[in-house]
DNA sequence: GTCTATAACCTGATAGAC
DNA sequence: GTCTATCAGGTTATAGAC
């Protein structure tokens, strides 16, 4: 079973640069991120970063295109499923998304900040518009509410999940919430989004 | 009338630097913003910034301030008035809390992003849990559902509120909403929010 | 592939003239 | 108060040895 010894772990050293790169510009950002830092997190020379990823710019654009997947790639199966129901939907996609949520608290700050800094960068990506106006998820959110314009429960159903992650700072900073009690609350979330979902397509 | 003749505007140095420094700080965050941008953003030179604000850090920590007192300062008188209804209270914040992302769209994003960068700065500052803990509104809120945890409907009515903002720069990207549309929404949701938040209150 | 050394430029801050 | 000039140190990126 003994396999020959790499270095510190069984990452190849690319690997082990972009694992780091993540780490420092998901917490930092891009500008405030250096190439050094990133050279130390990943325990090799910053001359190595870019003999692997030739500039700072292009390592951040392939973290960046990953982080993006993760993000959307997790909801965008089942919102074209049109074989399961709006309800099955909203349960899945509140489970899956607090569980990836729980995994990378501050996936979501990081994405939308970045693209708020660099709206072009992503102007020619995966277009999300596309896959999300031809969904079944759209087509159901249509029949139940007629009357309002369905991006309204769009923002609201997602805002459901994301939003206490991105106002997670706020509320450990004041102390409204402590760490623990806040992984708590957003298990509670998974069953309780969909009720809640569910009372405000309801609402008259 | 006539007042005698100033620079470009009415403003002083030290109110034009501020304005530059909140424009620049806003768009980029701290780390990624130059002292040299702002200087010129204002129209003067990198030396004079240094002369009235010592140093980029302290002209940081003056933005802050007060944009966090903005973005707070704007609910909190609402949620310890002890005088008006819980509805009255979420139609009032509402209105106020979607006027002052209107006119400033990025303030929510930049301050959450900023604290979690560096939640340190914060730790000793205005404490807004001591406000909310013994406001009207908690106390309103707790009467109305004693079977789950205030801080899921906190998150929820403020997220209401919010999170469209957060997230605009992917339904721009996207092209899900366009800049003229986004705002029309957001108008809307100033009478929708209410409805929302009571049915979300009354789910069984 | 990986390192050291260094080029070329950027950045915050200050000294000193006006 | 406001400017020009400049310092000391940081930053991305590359050249060249091993």
């Amino acid at each position: 079973m003994a396999r020959p010894d790499k270095k510190k772990t069984d990452l190849s050293t690319e690997e082990r640069i972009k694992s780091a790169a993540r780490k420092v510009f998901m917490k930092k950002g891009y500008g405030a991120s250096r190439t050094r830092d990133i050279a130390e997190e990943a325990g090799i020379n910053l001359a190595l970063l870019n003999y692997y990823f030739r500039s700072k710019e292009k390592l951040f654009h392939e973290i960046m295109m990953e982080r993006v997947q993760q993000l959307f790639g997790t909801v965008t199966p089942i919102l074209i499923d049109s074989s399961t129901s709006f309800e099955t939907k909203i349960e899945l996609m509140a489970t899956r998304y607090i569980d990836l949520l729980i995994a990378n608290p501050d996936l979501p700050m990081f994405v939308l900040n970045e693209i708020r800094k660099r709206p072009d960068f992503f102007k020619s990506q995966i277009d999300l518009q596309q896959v999300l106006m031809n969904s079944s998820f759209l087509k159901q959110l249509k029949a139940k509410r007629k009357d309002i314009d369905p991006t309204h429960y769009l923002m609201n159903i997602i805002g459901l999940m994301l939003f206490p992650f991105l106002a997670k700072p706020i509320f450990f900073a004041t102390g409204i919430v402590s760490e623990k009690n806040f992984m708590s609350l957003m298990e509670q979330r998974r069953k309780l989004i969909p009720k809640w979902t569910k009372a405000i397509l309801q609402t008259k």
